[in-house]
DNA sequence: GGCATGTGTATTTTT
DNA sequence: TACACATGCC
């Protein structure tokens, strides 16, 4: 067999690509063709005879699996369909994130552990909704001024289960001013987990947590494990505890696992992803062989060094040695803007600049902590015309007329999902708390479907709600195929398309989104996208599952439609950039606050992970990065004057990090000169600082 | 019990 | 800025 991907590998990655049985653990720093290696050796897998399905590829985003599989596929000679899937039998492998594979198989598997084929799953903010509403219910809260809100419930609940860490001790590492309230929180948890059970709901939580309880204690175990020759895991530092739980009982009969990881990259410790995974990966899995990947073939030297200058300084000093035989090319730049106005300038010019001499908007990346960073940015770019794509950050899928969109439909799908039947009951006219509730008491009582009850017999809204909860009935019913009691039926069904339904759901939705949006025009588009979608598939539960498991993640609100197919910008929080590159790497907003974000200096790990996540995003760029500090910042608080303050350069800066990069000088708007606000940044900043501590 | 209006506040990162 | 919560009127 004449294995041409091989040649183009160096040593390291050579043996790890052909390395035979047993665990493997890859330790790839940025840029050393890590999603090559894994996608070489996938497709290395397949010419050594392993059937495509007996092929397990786990990562971080679908995005990333689909771009692995690919990649796969080009290295197999496997065809391609027109917008660049792979077909033939390596789109048979199976890839996804640990969410969307715990979904499949739980739709496979899901009776052997007592569970409903219709289960729905929720995302965070509808766990958060469910929380609030047993909150309520149970009135813990009731008198307390501050008992901790409904998505910090949410965090400690996941952080405790994806962690299994004691709930008191998870209050007391991470919310110790939750402490006092350690007794209602954990009733509040109890009726959660009852609650979600009786409805077929799970959270992203519960998906790994049952695949684990599928994999180690169900009469199916042996079959689920047996299901896989090899398994794949990329980005393996931010894998937490259930996760590897998971790995270790799916390889509990043959130790095939390969992973990949760079724990210089670990930046996802708030999902309670926890570094030991990739340290402890050889007790983990004994006789594991460890290949290093240390040549970087993405940045030019002067970019690395200036990366590695910023993870010296770490606490904790890690032992790769990264290199780049790329030793021409310009100095990272440190830009000095007055304010947060003259670096959307900045960015602007310089993206200009960089097209304008060949680098295509697509190869050119602005990266951020947060995603509201890049507000004044988007202004800016649609001003001048340049169209864009976001990721991360404030998700289509999360905006209020999506979600009423999908709980209609999630009531059709699992009719036991209380949150979506509160949902949808609030958004009629005369109906509030109280008649939801009680309407929702009276359908789910025990007996018939509350679909079919709600079909048949349905209970008697407040005169106020007559109307409204009677065209209600009207969708659902033209929704389920108009089929009398026990509508829950296979997608095999001749019941409507799932287009149509999505169709038929706008229609009722469309006056109550005119009545309660009043921009209306611009949401519209998103009701639009969203009809595209479903148009795409065949079963409306996988509609419904992928929309929660692999959300769209882009948004263009201000690019223009027709600029769409063409050369966009990408704009990206860090997070999302990861596993990434581009020629030119923008990093914003380079000062203390904002990176590190304030809400992470609690502690040394927190500083810690934020050094990475500067690290992570000056490692995305291959030939030119740019890093901006802005000096001034405006305060929206008070709106007369120019409230502002003044900011430090980022910690992670230091003297030694700054010999890396060349600065510019700030520029001082005309009109400004006279203010005397001259000099740098930090002089500027303790003068103030002064006089007020 | 529903709904409009007013006030206060806290604001990361994502499956 | 937007959302959660309180108040007071129908």
């Amino acid at each position: 067999m004449s294995a041409t991907y091989l040649e183009s590998l160096n040593a390291a990655q050579g043996s790890a690509v052909t390395h035979g049985d047993g665990p493997l653990l890859i330790v790839a720093g940025a840029g050393t063709g890590k999603t090559k290696t894994l996608a070489c050796r996938v497709a290395h897998l397949l010419a050594s005879g392993v059937p495509a399905e007996r092929i397990l590829l786990l990562t971080f985003t679908r995005r990333a699996a689909a771009e692995m599989i690919r990649r796969a596929s080009d290295m197999s000679a496997g065809a391609r369909t027109a917008d660049g899937r792979a077909t033939g039998p390596v789109a048979r492998v199976w890839g996804g994130t640990f969410h969307a594979v715990a979904n499949r198989l739980l739709r496979i598997y899901g009776p052997a552990i007592g569970l409903a084929q219709e289960f729905t799953v929720c995302d965070q903010s509808d766990a958060a909704d469910l929380m609030n509403m047993i909150r309520e219910q149970l009135g813990v809260a009731k008198g307390k001024r501050r008992f901790p809100k409904k998505n910090t419930l949410v965090a400690i609940y996941s952080r405790s289960v994806s962690a299994g860490e004691k709930l008191g001790d998870v209050l007391r590492r991470h919310y110790p001013w939750c402490l006092e309230d350690l007794d209602g929180i954990r009733e509040i948890f109890q009726h959660y987990t009852v609650r979600k059970r009786a409805q077929q709901v799970l959270d992203y939580d519960d998906l790994l947590l049952y695949w684990r309880v599928l994999a180690t204690e169900s009469p199916a175990a042996g079959e689920v494990r047996n299901r896989f020759e090899h398994i794949l895991v990329d980005e393996y530092q931010d894998t937490n505890t259930v996760q590897c739980d998971i790995l270790r009982a799916m390889r509990a009969d043959k130790a095939n696992i390969s992973v990949v990881g760079d724990d210089a990259q670990s930046i996802y410790s708030f999902r309670a992803a926890t570094i030991r995974n990739i340290l402890d990966f050889p007790e983990h899995f004994p006789g594991a062989t460890v290949v290093k990947l240390e040549q970087n073939y993405r940045s030019t030297q002067p970019i690395l060094a200036a990366s590695n200058a910023v993870m010296a300084e770490a606490a904790e000093r890690y032992t790769k040695d990264l290199w780049s035989d790329r030793t021409a090319g310009q100095k990272p730049i440190l830009a000095h803007c007055w304010d947060e106005q003259a670096q959307c300038e900045m960015v602007c010019e310089n993206i200009v600049k960089h097209l304008e001499e060949g680098v295509a908007l697509q190869q050119q990346a602005v990266l951020f902590r947060a995603g509201h960073h890049s507000d004044m940015l988007e202004v800016e770019l649609a001003r001048r015309n340049i169209p864009f794509h976001k990721y991360g950050g404030l998700k289509f899928i999360e905006s209020a007329h999506i979600k009423d969109m999908l709980a209609l439909l999630r009531i059709l799908e699992n009719p036991h999902d209380e949150i979506s039947w509160f949902r949808v009951l609030l958004l009629l006219e005369g109906i509030g708390p109280k008649s939801a509730r009680r309407l929702i008491d009276a359908l789910v009582a025990p007996g018939a479907s509350p679909l079919a009850r709600m079909l048949d017999d349905p209970p008697k809204p407040p005169p106020a709600g007559k109307a409204g909860f009677a065209a209600l009935g009207d969708m659902l019913r033209v929704c389920s195929g108009l089929a009398p009691a026990g509508v829950e039926e296979e997608e095999t069904s001749s019941g409507p398309t799932v287009a149509a339904q999505v169709e038929s759901v706008r229609r009722f939705y469309d006056p109550i989104f005119q009545k309660n949006y009043d921009n209306a025009t611009m949401r519209l588009r998103d009701i639009e996208q969203l009809e595209q979608i479903a148009a795409g598939y065949r079963s409306r539960r996988s509609f419904l599952a992928d929309l929660t498991l692999d959300p769209p993640t882009s948004t263009s609100d201000l690019a223009q439609p027709p600029y769409l197919d063409d050369d966009y910008l990408i704009l990206s929080t860090i997070h999302s950039a990861k596993g990434c590159e581009w020629q030119a790497v923008h990093v914003l907003h380079a000062a203390d606050g904002m990176i590190p974000s304030d809400m992470a200096v609690g502690d040394q790990a927190g500083v810690e992970e934020e050094r990475r996540l500067l690290y992570v995003a000056m490692t995305r760029a291959k030939d030119w990065l740019y890093v901006y500090f802005p000096l001034r910042y405006y305060h929206r608080k008070s709106p007369f004057g120019d409230a502002h303050s003044y900011a430090q350069l980022s910690r992670y800066i230091t003297d030694p990090v700054r010999k890396h990069f060349d600065e510019r000088a700030l520029i001082v708007p005309e009109d400004e000169e006279t203010t005397g606000h001259r000099g740098s940044a930090k002089s500027v900043d303790d003068l103030l600082r002064d006089l007020w501590e």
